[in-house]
Parts: C-alpha cells; structure tokens; sequence
DNA sequence: ATAAACCCTGTAGTCAACTACAGAGTCAAT
DNA sequence: ATTGACTCTGTAGTTGACTACAGGGTTTAT
C-alpha cells in the first residue's frame, strides 16, 4: 500500500518517467490513483510489473505481446477458457523460443570447444550448421 | 555452388530485395561476388545465413548482436582464445535467456491449471509472482 | 528491337519504442 | 511567498529495422 510518484517508481525501476507515461498510454501499468492535483500513485505492484515488462521484450515480446501476457493475470475470473487458451498459446509461443535458443547455445558450444587448437580446415560453420537441419519453411514472420 | 540473383534469394526466404540489400549494408551477409554489370549472386548458405538472422531476431537479438554471433564462425583460425571469450559470453546471455523464459513459461502453466475452475479469490497474479522472487536489480538494460 | 521484369545506387518515408521538450500547475523548504 | 524540484498534458524528435521510391542500367522473351 506504499504510494510511490512517478518519479520515485522511475528512480526504482531504472526507468524513465517518460517511459512510464508511455507505457500507460499502451495500456502496460497504469497507476493505482490520483492525487486531488492529478498526481499519479503507484503501489509496490507497479515495480514487480515493470520489471516483468522488461523482461519480456528482451526475450523478443513487443508491447502488444507483452500487454497480452499481463492481461492473462489481470483477468478476474471472468473468461476462464479464453484465458486458459491465450496462455497455451503463449506456452508454445515459449516453447519454441526455448527450443531455438537451445539449438543456439549448442551450436555455440560447439563452436567454443572446438576453437583452441584446431587451426585447420574452416569446420563448415557449426552456428549455422545448428539451426538450418530443422525447419525448412520460409521465415519472413518475425514471432510465431 | 549454385548462384542466386538477389531476387531468387528473396523469394526463397520470404524476405523483400530491399530487405536483403539493408542487411548487406549492416554487415550481415555479402554476396558470393558480382556479375560484370554489378548484379549480386549469392550461393546456397545465404539462405541458411538469413535463416539464422531471423530466428535469432525473433529471439531478441539485435541486428548488431546477430552480426557478433555469426562473426564468430566466420572468422577462419584467427584469434582462437577470442573467439573462444565471445562464445562463451553469448552462451551466458543465452543461458538467461532461457532461463527467463522457463520461469515464464511455469508462470503460464499455473494460470493454465488455474483457470478452469477456481471462481473466487483473484489468486494473486501467479505471473508477475513467478518472474519476481529473484533478481531484484533495477531493470533498465534491454539485454543483459 | 522493344517491352517487361529484373537489377543497381541513393535517399526518403514508416513503424515501434522510446525520449525530449514546451508550457503550465503543485509541493516542500526556506 | 517564492524558489526549485517535482508533476501534468500534449506534441515533436530519435533510433533501429525495415520499406518504398526515383532515376537509371540489364536480361529475357517476343
């Protein structure tokens, strides 16, 4: 129940008060009230939000995802199916992002083990090699 | 062996023309050589070379990230131990990366199990709960 | 040999996600 | 009661990653 100005929850979060106001208007976070003078208040929630927020872009989701993925928890009770559909439909979404990133580490590993001595024949490029067996299909969408 | 124009190329990935001549000019790929009158040609691991960028993209890479990571097995023998450094700092970056996206993706899966039924008390947003008992450090960064 | 469909370079416009004002009101401290 | 740090709304500018011309040359098909 610790009320928090803007500026304070930007001085928390490492974010810029700028941000926050933005983010409102994509409807991410929006404050718990208002000062009589229009101030904006937040609650402890608003940091762990935030944080969750950032996290999720940098793992590729844009806003608009991202906004998708809070509202799941935001939801009352009200829709319970809907809900539980949009979240297997993030499940997989993950999946997928778990899977490729996996391939990505190994390919890499790949390519760390191998590099000390072996001076010799170019190895044919393991980090390219790794994520091409799979997956044929064009790739022009950007998140599936 | 094979030789593309860019426009094959583009049809092939699903990609635009101009798209591909962009990523030229960011350093992320180069045609195999010229035709006299200067037409790019490209072979067959241009395909899996742009495959790679765009999984990666979706992943949360930026285009000057990818570039880092397929430096790293274009380089021929040179630098061995940097090579080595840079693969294994990308490796960490990756290892978090699913990290994050594991406790997400349990995050989902209470709210999956939790939704069909249990009407009543707003069972505290398990999303932002999951993603929140560890790392407190400010948020800021885009990518760590 | 001429039109359609390519390709070239170069530059400008678009979209998401910020980031930075401008102009004005509010609050805390002196 | 006034200064300075804060807040408000609203709009404009920036950056990364495209995307779309303009103006011109090249290849392919007829």
């Amino acid at each position: 129940m610790a009320n928090f100005t803007i500026g304070k929850l930007a001085k928390q979060t490492g974010l810029g008060v700028e941000t926050l106001r933005y983010y409102e208007r994509r409807g991410l976070i929006e404050p718990q009230s208002r000062t009589g003078s229009g101030y904006r208040l937040y609650d402890d929630d608003a940091g762990r939000r935030l944080r969750f927020i950032r996290r999720a872009q940098s793992l590729g989701f844009s806003l608009d995802q991202v906004a998708e993925l809070l509202s799941l928890s935001d939801r009352p009770e009200k829709s319970a199916a809907e809900v539980k559909q949009l979240a297997r439909e993030k499940i997989a979404d993950i999946e997928s992002r778990i899977h490729d990133l996996e391939r990505m580490k190994s390919a890499l590993s790949v390519l760390e083990d191998q590099c000390p001595g072996h001076a010799g024949t170019t190895a044919e490029c393991p980090i390219l090699a790794a994520l091409n067996r799979q997956n044929q299909e064009p790739v022009a969408g950007e998140n599936g």
